[in-house]
RNA sequence: GGCGGGUUGGCGGAGAGGUUACGCAGCGGAUUGCAAAUCCGUGAAGACCGGUUCGAUUCCGGUACCCGCCUCCA
């Protein structure tokens, strides 16, 4: 078996992975509070962490591993969103959970196994909360109950600090009925405004952290195996669940592995909407870069590691996929991928490590050990590939009209008729075909971005050897295509929109064509072939 | 002020106390009837100052700079 090694923060250590119980591994993840589309700092532990449940289906059986991740849809900020608006809560809440499954689904990480909503486990906060007031652990002033941070002497030791640290330098808010300035929030009470339920200390709402360490409990237990989530979360988030749950749940330890990614950044900066770099993952997808490339890009850095998010690296990574789902059009997965490969995947989570041996299996040509691979981190599946296909990348003899032209050109070019065989060529580029002629064969798929190269630099040659006609046939040739283009005194102008439907119709014409000729050149070469 | 992360060749980005990372770009070459592509080779690095060591980019200490957290934040 292969054994897993993760980087817990809480002994600062890469230890061994060891779960507690190998028929029922159990991860948990915080999920993202519900009011707005999911950024892309929002989408790194989503997708890091997807990798990692990946994984340990692999190594554990798919059906051995429960991963939870929540949604806090009862937050300040959503009702102050709520107030901005005037919509109501549980309108926006519901559109931003429908938005988060859609962007990372387009990401391609799996669902979780459960993902739970805070508003459907107030009932566990309560009693949680209880049961910490009845231990001493919290105490109720004005309507709020707070956690008793000086109760756990163990508090800080995640993120590696003392009570007396924090407050030396802080600007904690002193509210004064703390008993100590860094006990937090465990219930607080709402005005009629505000959502609220009913509880022992009236009506009143959940403060923030409470919701982790209610729902882990109710779903994963009072000890399971991985909690993760950001770096930023770190303190005071996943300090405030481990004190609560340890507190209400003594003797249980709660989690024991915590994985936290490091923060993204976007041209080497912070991203920050006043600096203009600050981008949802849907905004990427809207600019047409496919999820499968925004993924590749996340696993290029090491999940410990400050990424930064720039567009050269999404333009390289869209390339090294086109590569590798070309190789990968007609092959199947091998039974499992190499051990290498996993062996850089149990490596916390190597995935750089991991896409350098892709890059080697494609070398290679070892399509088989590359799909596999990729099925592994959530690449190259035929559901991501979409945008391949969409791009209209269809395998050889996908169209049976491409795969026949292109035999009757091999025919034509082993007879040494390259006259015939250009004819065709030109013919089907001119479709829409990428044509790649080798040795004795020829491979060829559906590719707009052929008949642009093609007619494109046609048209500009033309027109600076002062061949207006000829120009003029080849920008005719592009709009026809779907391509919009103009031709005035200065030449070609670019490129300013493609249509698909209006390709596609053009497509079929000149395939029509270009098959009819094909059947013409094969009636030439016929008697040829009778006579060898 | 406290806590944590980072600093690798033109760019991105890993591992390993001593041996080529790798990718992109560059350069050189091969191959190809043409087009397009493909293939091979190759230079170049580890912020700075000390220490440990036969030997450190890799371990230890310090300095500088960058980033994050300490307040809502993934």
């Amino acid at each position: 078996m292969t054994d897993i090694r993760l980087t817990n923060t809480r002994t600062r250590k890469k230890e061994p992975f060891v779960p507690l119980d190998p028929a029922n591994v159990r991860m948990y993840l915080c999920g993202p509070t519900v009011y707005d589309r999911a950024h892309m700092g929002n989408a790194r532990p989503v997708v890091v962490f997807d990798v990692l449940f990946r994984l340990l289906r692999h190594v554990y059986g798919t059906d051995h591993v429960t991963y939870v991740r929540n949604f806090t849809d009862v937050d300040d900020k959503i009702n102050a969103r709520a107030a901005a608006t005037g919509r109501d809560i549980r309108d926006i809440t519901e559109e931003t959970i429908a938005w988060y499954h859609e962007d990372m689904d387009a990401l391609g990480a799996l669902r979780p196994t459960h993902e739970p909503r805070a508003t459907d486990y107030i009932g566990a906060m309560i009693t949680m909360i209880e049961g910490l007031v009845a231990r001493g652990h919290a105490y109720v002033a004005e309507g709020h109950v707070l956690f008793d941070v000086r109760s756990y002497p163990d508090y800080g030791r995640l993120s590696g600090r003392s009570v007396d640290d924090m407050i030396a330098g802080a600007r904690v808010e002193v509210a004064p009925f703390k008993r100590d300035p860094m006990d937090f929030v465990l219930w607080k009470p709402s005005d009629a405004d505000l959502p609220g339920w009913d509880s022992p200390w009236g009506r009143g709402r959940p403060g923030w952290h409470i919701e982790c360490s209610a729902m882990s409990h109710e779903l994963l237990g009072a000890a399971f195996d991985i909690h993760a989530g950001g770096i930023d979360l770190q303190f005071p988030h996943h300090e405030n669940e481990i004190a609560q749950s340890c507190c209400a749940h003594p003797g249980s330890g709660f989690a024991r592995y915590w994985l936290h990614n490091e923060m993204l950044q976007v041209e080497g900066k912070k991203m920050s909407k006043s600096l203009g770099n600050f981008f949802t993952v849907r905004d990427l997808l809207d600019q047409g870069i496919p999820g499968e490339v925004i993924r590749f890009v996340y696993l290029q850095t090491h999940y410990r590691k400050p990424m930064d998010w720039t567009a050269e690296k999404a333009r390289e990574a869209e390339k090294t996929l086109q590569k590798w789902h070309y190789i990968c059009m007609t092959v199947r997965p091998s039974r499992s991928a190499p051990t290498e490969f996993l062996d850089a995947l149990a490596d916390d989570l190597n995935t750089p490590q991991a896409l350098t041996l892709m890059r080697k299996y494609a070398k290679q040509g070892n399509a088989a050990d590359l799909l596999a691979c990729g099925h592994l981190v959530g690449l190259l599946e035929p559901s991501m590939g979409l945008w391949f296909d969409r791009n209209d990348h269809l395998k050889l003899g996908e169209d049976p009209r491409i795969f026949e032209i292109t035999s009757v050109r091999e025919r034509a070019r082993a007879a040494g008729r390259f006259d015939l065989s250009d004819k065709l060529r030109k013919l089907l580029i001119e479709s829409g075909v990428a044509v790649f002629d080798h040795k004795p064969t020829s491979r060829a798929f559906k590719e707009p971005d052929a008949l642009l190269r093609y007619a494109l630099s046609g048209a500009n040659k033309a027109w600076e050897a002062g061949d207006k006609l000829a120009a003029e046939a080849s920008v005719n040739l592009l709009r026809s295509a779907g391509f919009q283009i103009s031709l005035d005194e200065d030449g070609p102008s670019a490129i300013t929109g493609f249509d698909e439907v209006k390709f596609d119709k053009h497509y079929e014409e000149h395939m029509e064509k270009a098959l009819l000729e094909a059947q013409r050149v094969e009636e030439t070469l016929e008697p040829e072939a009778d006579d060898t």
